[in-house]
DNA sequence: ATGCGGTCCGTTATCGTTATCGGAAGGTAA
DNA sequence: TTACCTTCCGATAACGATAACGGACCGCAT
């Protein structure tokens, strides 16, 4: 910059209000300006002006597992978005570890970016706390917590239980399992959506058909496998199972395979995420779609308009609706 | 900053230097400080350090797609090498569009990252100059170029087309197919591998037997599934094919399905990648690992390198030993 | 008393940009 | 002529940290 400006004739600040598009410069000097520019190949130093604005255009993002299909498809989806406003996002994963997840979070605060997007893996609300101490705006994505007015995004998740189970209903199971995640608002909600449904349709179904994950830090292809194995011992055997995201259903799909039944015929299999390629699986899957793309997109737009805003703003949900995508997997 | 060091009745500077360990503080100095950053709960802004020391602590990465597994599966390597010696990672997809990327580039220029990591998308090497005219330390992934002396981490390409060929040819194979990518070094490597096997077991079959996709915009999948219902009216009928990557596999796989083709006895299929969920696959894929994970740690060991180094070094290459893992739908 | 070497801390300048205000030059109206 | 308004530009001081060097103070040997 100090280059251009001594180049030709003019300040620094000269050379920096045209950056900007500032209106009281001429058009003469604006082109001079901008051609020497060019020809220097100049790129201003965002760190530079992070440091003199305070804002860093950065948008940072917290997942628990960049390889979920999921939030691969959301960042995909952010980063569409906030590219278009000139912003930035970085990324990182926290693994499903809590203790990790803070640890990137502190990293997200101290590099100041301008807003925090988190699908959390935590157990307590305490992170959080952090966020707001420094005044940095956050979005939660995907999950929520009970007792944290924080602005959310993502999809009625007990509307995902319900369609999920009314349709298994619908295609005539009566002994329908349900294979849920960790203690995450997301499982928790998408059982409470199982249970309605079935109690709306005057089902009932022992507890023993209703199983969490084992160990939080497994695969859920995997987890979905075992659980799926210990639901098929069971009398009456289920003869639909909702599973509570797609990779779960994937590995269930697999322990019924191998168990010699047929899908959907001797059981049903419905999960939820609508991941790419479920259709592709052994048997293609009725999944619940949760327009992942859409919760990228939604996320990024609140993220800045917090940001623009001068004041605190009152905390919002943004939740999107479910949709049912019926494939081999249920008829 | 400021406040710590009046609140205690020492410069800044003092400040500056427990944070970083200086060796020249009294321990009772450095404990007082210390104290009095917790209670503050402070942290560094990153932005002003990167501006006095010129080292932002990023790394940036640019992918074509992040919803590939294998670019996933990369990044998360690449993070947590990253992240165990303080660096941070910052993400975007060009969405394998040319133009996209330059600009991406430019971005992550324009922010100063110490270092970039880049699968490209391009045609030619002119961003590539751009990266060098700033001195900025790079390093292709997965896919390079000829013509450019650059750091280079990935698999042996042409390796994963023999080794995939091979075995075909050994589970009895003889009219062995190639579904391959658009132009870039990973396709035509594999193609040549292929090329190589089918040589060097003196089989021959037509050009009519190798195609490459049909628009390079489309989703893998699906430009898999087209290309394969175009090898099946082939007379003789392919009896095994191999696709380029997993993607373009499952969709053979779904065109031979619907043809009313038996996997692997009527055709045989391989792909390339080892996608994670390839084993949950209507059948499950052969395909030829290419290690993602390791690119991303040599990748990120590589590049740390580089930033610590302080003159130009020479050109590195890394390349690692694909390995084939055999499923159903080759045996 | 002098010189020398550690230990510990502070002064000053600097990184590259922007915010804020002030002011010169020229035009216009009374 | 004077007053005032535009238009265009620049001087200066920040932003929050670090680098490089200098210096005070103490102890010890000469």
């Amino acid at each position: 910059m100090k280059d251009i400006a001594r180049d030709l004739g003019v300040s620094v600040v000269t050379v920096s209000k045209v950056l900007r598009n500032h209106a009281d410069i001429s058009t003469e000097t604006r082109e001079r300006v901008l051609k020497r520019m060019k020809e220097l190949n100049y790129r201003p130093n965002l760190a530079a002006r992070a440091l003199v604005t305070g804002r860093s255009f950065i948008i940072g993002l917290v997942v628990p597992d960049l390889l979920h299909p999921f939030f691969a498809e959301v960042a995909k989806g952010l980063s569409r978005s906030l590219r278009k406003k000139g912003y930035g996002l970085i990324i990182s994963s926290s693994e499903e570890d809590p203790e990790l997840e803070q640890q990137e979070i502190d990293q997200m605060l101290a590099r100041r970016v301008d807003a925090m997007l988190v699908a959390s893996a935590q157990w307590t609300v305490e992170s959080f706390r952090h966020i707001e101490e420094q005044k940095m705006p956050y979005v939660l994505i995907d999950r929520k917590f009970a007792g944290l007015a924080a602005n959310f995004v993502g999809v009625d998740d007990e509307a995902v239980g319900t369609l999920a189970t009314e349709h298994l209903i619908k295609t005539g199971c009566r002994v329908i399992a349900h294979i849920g995640g960790q203690d995450v608002s997301t499982a928790v909600e998408r059982r409470q959506g199982y249970r309605h449904a079935l109690a709306r349709h005057s089902l009932v179904v022992g507890p023993e058909y209703v199983i969490g994950r084992e160990h939080g830090d497994e695969a859920s292809d995997v987890s979905g496998y075992e659980v799926m194995r210990k639901l098929l011992r069971l009398d009456p055997r289920p003869d639909g199972v909702f599973c509570y995201n797609d990779p779960t259903a994937m590995g269930a799909m697999k322990a019924i395979l191998e168990a010699g039944l047929r899908i959907p015929q001797d059981v049903a299999v419905v999960g939820a995420g609508n991941v790419r390629y479920a259709e592709f699986l052994r048997v293609p899957l009725t999944t619940v779609d949760q327009q992942c793309e859409a919760i990228g997109d939604r996320a990024a737009r609140l993220a800045l308009a917090l940001v623009e805003a001068k004041g605190p703003t009152r905390p919002k949900t943004i939740l999107l609706e479910p949709r049912l995508v019926v494939r081999d997997s249920t008829r």
